[in-house]
Order: C-alpha cells, then sequence, then structure tokens
DNA sequence: TTAATTTTCGGAACCGGTTCCATTTGAGAT
DNA sequence: ATCTCAAATGGAACCGGTTCCGAAAATTAA
C-alpha cells in the first residue's frame, strides 16, 4: 500500500502539494498531471485514519439499533444507509440485541470513534440516555420516540391510532379488546392507544377494555387466549403487528375463524401482513423513507444547520381480510 | 477529550509510560496508581485512529450483505456479531442491496479500511470477486457460497435437497413440481436441486418436473400458478421458503387447499414459515450458528492459525401442516 | 524594466498514539 | 561497599495524512 509520501517522490513533489491536490488547494498544471499519473499508477488511496486523526472527526453516522431481526428495523436502516451513501456519508451499525445497557455503551463508543452523528432506534431513553447524550458532544437523533432534549423522528402514532380506532368503528365493531404494550414505550404503549381512545369517545355504545401484552408473538398468542376466554372480543385492535399475529394463532388453536368470528388489526405495515392469509389490516409506517430522512435531518445537524426538532412520518390505514364489515352481514 | 498526553503531565510521567501502563508493558506499581487515578478523573480513552494508524490493522471485521431484509441474512448478522464481540472484535455491516458492483466496491473499501478480516454473505462469485479478493490482502471467508481458492462457510444444501426429497416421497407424493432458482446461485439454484435430483433417482415411478422462478415471492406466485394449470401438481418442492410462500398465495388465489389439494416445502426455515398457517414443512439451516461459527473461523484467519477451508453448516427437517400423508389417506 | 501581486510549492509542525533505545534506578549477589 | 543485572522510565522517531507559513515563481501593473 503506497503513501502520499510515495506519490510525492513519484511525481517530484512534496507531500504537502499532493495532499493540496488531493483535497482542491492551488496546484499548477504541469504537478497536477504528473501528481495525478502516479496516483492512477500505484492505485493510491489516502488511508482514512491518518485523515480522521487529523481531522479529529469522521463521515460515519453511528447508528444503534435494538435487534437486527425485525422489519421495522432492517427497513429503516435501508433508508438510513441508502440516503447517507448518496450525501457521501457512511453508515456503522450497533447491534444492541435489546440490551438498554449496551446502548449506553454504544453511544460513548461511537463518541470515542468520532462518529459524526448518532441515530438512535429509540424503545425506551432513561437518565442513562440523557447523560450519555449530554456528556458527547456528537449530534443525535432518535427515531421512534420523542424526548423534549433531543431531535428526533417520530411515526406518527397518535393519528395512526385515532385512524384505526376510527376505521374501526366504521365497520360496526362495538365489542373490543386493545392489546396494548408497557407505558415505558411512549410511541407503541401510549401515544397508539391515546389516539384509538379519542376515536372511542366520539361514540357512546362502545364496550372496549385494554389489556397489556409483550411484544413477542408467543407472549401475544397466550394474553389474546386469556382474553377470548374472559371477554371474547369481537375484535382485537393490536398495538403492533407481531400481536395481531400472537392474536391470528391463538385463534387458529381456539378453532376461531377469522374474520367471521373474530377481527384482528395491527399497526406497522409488516410484509408478513400481506403475505399470510388472511390478510391483516393494519397501519402501515413508512420506515424505509422514515430512514432515509432521518439521515438527511442528522447530516444538517451535523454541519449545525437550523432544523425542526421534531420531524412526524406518515403512515396508512391497509385494509386486508382480517375485518370484516358488520353493516354489510345479513341479519 | 483527553490524550494520552494530557494523562502523563497528571501523573508526572512521560507518554510513553502511559502507553506501556495501557498495554501491558513494566511499570512501577507506584506510577501504576497515579496514571489509574489520571485515567479514571479524565475518563480518559484512547484515540483509536491514532492506534489503527500505527498498528496499521483494526479490530473489525467487515461484512458484506446483499440485503439486509431478509430473515437469513439478519441472523447471520447477529450470530456474527454476538460471536465477534465476545473475542473483541467489531462487524461493520456493507448492504449492498443486490449490486454485485457494489459487493466489489465493499471489498476494496473494507481494504482500504485497513479491516483485519472480511466476511461476504455470498449469492455468486463472479471473476470480479476472485480479482478483488486477491489483490487485497486480507483474509476473506465467504458465507452460503463454495469456492475452491477462498475459505467458506457452507449450508448443508445438497444433503438438505436430498433429505426434502426423501421425505417427500417417503410421505407418498409422486407427481411433483420442483420450482427451483437460476444455476448462478450454486448452493441455492444447483446443490439443492441436485440433493433432490439424488433422493428421486432412487424411485422410479416418479413424474418430476422441474421449473425455475426467482427470489421474490410476486414472482414465484406467478410462476406457481402457471405451473399449477399446466402440470398440476401434488406437491410443490420449493428451493427457498420464500418460493414457498409465492406458490402459498398461488394456491389461495386459485382456491386450491393446502395440504389437501396441494402440498408445499420449502428450504430456509424463515420464522414466517412457523408463524402462519398452516405451517410450512421446510428444511431449516441455522443461520445464527452459522455466522457465530463464521465469526470464530475468520478470526482464526485472521490470527493466521490454520484452519480447515470449508465448514458444512447443519439443518433440520420442520415438519409442518403444509404436507401431508398420502399413504394414511382413506381410499 | 521594475515593482507589486498573486499563484504555486516546499518545509515543518501537528494529530495521538506505539515502540525502540538508552539511561536511570533499585534489588540482589559478592 | 561495590558490582551485576533486571526493571522502570524518558526521549525520540514513526505511522500517514493536513495545514500553516514563508519563499520562489509567475503574472500583472506601472
Amino acid at each position: 500500500m503506497s503513501t502520499i509520501l510515495d506519490i510525492a517522490k513519484l511525481a517530484g513533489v512534496a507531500k504537502s502539494t499532493v495532499s493540496r491536490y488531493l483535497n482542491g488547494g492551488s496546484v499548477g498544471e504541469a504537478t497536477k498531471k504528473k501528481i495525478e499519473q502516479a496516483i492512477t499508477e500505484t492505485g493510491y488511496s489516502p488511508n482514512p485514519f491518518a485523515q480522521s486523526l487529523k481531522a479529529k472527526k469522521t463521515n460515519i453516522i453511528g447508528t444503534i439499533v435494538p435487534r437486527l431481526d425485525s422489519y421495522a428495523a432492517s427497513q429503516t436502516l435501508i433508508g438510513i444507509d441508502e440516503q447517507l451513501k448518496k450525501m457521501n456519508y457512511q453508515m456503522l451499525i450497533s447491534n444492541t440485541s435489546q440490551n438498554l445497557e449496551r446502548e449506553i455503551e454504544s453511544i460513548y463508543s461511537f463518541a470515542n470513534q468520532k462518529m459524526a452523528g448518532i441515530i438512535l432506534l429509540a424503545t425506551e431513553i432513561t437518565d442513562q440516555h440523557i447523560e450519555a447524550f449530554e456528556s458527547v458532544k456528537v449530534p443525535v437523533l432518535l427515531i421512534g420516540q420523542e424526548h423534549e432534549d433531543f431531535h428526533s423522528l417520530i411515526h406518527d402514532d397518535f393519528h395512526a391510532g385515532y385512524a384505526m380506532g376510527r376505521y374501526v368503528l366504521e365497520k360496526g365493531y362495538r365489542k373490543i379488546a386493545y392489546l396494548g404494550v408497557t407505558e415505558r414505550d411512549i410511541s407503541v404503549g401510549v401515544k397508539r392507544k391515546q389516539g384509538f381512545k379519542k376515536a372511542i369517545q366520539e361514540v357512546d355504545d362502545c364496550d372496549v377494555r385494554f389489556y397489556e401484552t409483550l411484544f413477542n408473538i408467543p407472549a401475544a398468542q397466550t394474553s389474546a387466549k386469556e382474553i377470548i376466554h374472559e371477554f371474547r372480543p369481537a375484535i382485537f385492535v393490536c398495538a403492533t403487528d407481531n400481536i395481531a399475529l400472537g392474536v391470528l394463532k391463538a385463534s387458529y388453536s381456539e378453532g376461531i375463524t377469522i374474520p367471521q368470528d373474530l377481527a384482528v388489526t395491527g399497526f406497522g405495515g409488516y410484509d408478513v401482513t400481506g403475505i399470510i392469509h388472511p390478510g391483516i389490516t393494519t397501519a402501515k409506517f413508512f420506515y424505509k423513507e422514515a430512514g432515509e430522512s432521518a439521515a438527511r435531518h442528522i447530516i444538517e445537524l451535523v454541519n449545525e444547520r437550523s432544523v425542526e426538532k421534531v420531524t412526524v412520518s406518515k403512515f396508512e390505514i391497509i385494509e386486508r381480510e382480517s375485518v370484516d364489515n358488520l353493516l354489510n352481514r345479513p341479519l
């Protein structure tokens, strides 16, 4: 591997001149040619460590993600990556395997590695997060959760919840089980539910019960089975698509037909909801687009340009077979 | 951010002494204490660029992946990442969005960034790959494809194909459509088919036809629909789970019931095959474990220890509802 | 033609570590 | 008390770039 000094010697100039050539300083035409030739001849390419050492900065955006094997995460990452590439930045992924402690470590580690910025696919913001973000002086962007102290890009959970509520009511459902998650997750656990509640409060003949379960399918399946026996709702409104899948499995095992005997909705718009049969009605979020937007946002922050503190990403209700129209049913 | 010089001054020693302390050289007890205190006091942590610049090497393994939104890819990455962390290495992901040219670029880019090693989740090995691997002098490990010139970790595609063939025959199926992919993909397109063919050749009353489609669900769905009409097989043996999902969709839209009217099998063991109903019988590969094994393998190569050239990862036939036992059916 | 600019270029310092080498220090042996 | 030898330490060079500064060369103005 050749160094800038090799090039300088080959071209018969000083290495400062080569550096200037590389970075667009003033270089004479004749020397330009010589350097150019020396570079193509050797296939020279600057050592990024030497550059970063001097610059005290990289063009890498560190992205912290709680898990890699989730549709939302991978789509978001793809969006971030593609957009960053276009802007000549690199993405570095740190997978924390849903371990909050590792998230904190990653923040410090990224700062130490002189990342230009940090994107966190957030699930929960603890005091330790805040402390870490404040002590490292690196621009930070949260995706998926909002926090007054930091820039963030969120999905429109509240309105998605509201829209889903309206949708379900319009289809004629009144006996409803809302299967949510812990309120520590503001976006998924609180906002979606609040939006849904608002829709419910606009009608008055509703029998709605709120339940809480975990994010994974087996847990949702267990919860759903219990709820079916104790409440027998006409529809499950689930806070995530995975939970909806759990409900689906529970209803299979209980011999309940969807959507005739029980309807189900989700949130997320995961691919799988469209692949399976019956397809699940869901509020689709645009993860990839959100990732692209996040990439643009963090670069604005890196370049210290002003940018609004919170961006809201769109959603869309996707109607599939898992919800019937009760109003069209024969009496 | 403090530097090693700050620590040296604070502790009243030379920076070489601090460096020695950090790297386990001989340092007196008294000075050890002083340095230790200075470090905790300032929260010092060495600049990785300065280190890498001097060392001409990093402890990062570059991993090139054709796509992030695939079960196989994300599981493999998780395995690699977790194992590397344990061994004090880092993983850097380069997503190429199924663009072979980008794979080549990534190889050179990784070499330039002084990666300790490169792992490629391979789909196809072209001459350009070979050229790139040979010109950069970085240890390389292929996952998923075999090549005589390079180290590789492959799934046992041939035997999985064979086992699947045996399984299908044992269940009594004789009118079989094998829905495969391009032979440019040696593992998926050739090996699985060869194994399957071997099983078929051991019986003689078989009506098997071989078809080729693409990796994505809609393409598989279209192909399946045509095949259903022209051949009407009793079972589809699909080269991947995604193709099997395409067949499932096609049969829904054609009003064909699974497994009563048509059986389906896949390869991969993707999560979704167990979530949906009916579950798909599939040859499950152990992607995460393969990733862990790959991580260990590449580190062996990095440390120039001898290691066998090709490792074969296990598989397991998972029996689900998408295949009936014809022999148990009432006549 | 000479003076005043402007452009081009080389030298040296610097970024923050590691490592080699020479010197000092201290413990143990004689 | 003196000599050895190993451990402990400091100084300097080096990794491969960038950037500042001043000198030299080329251009323009007078």
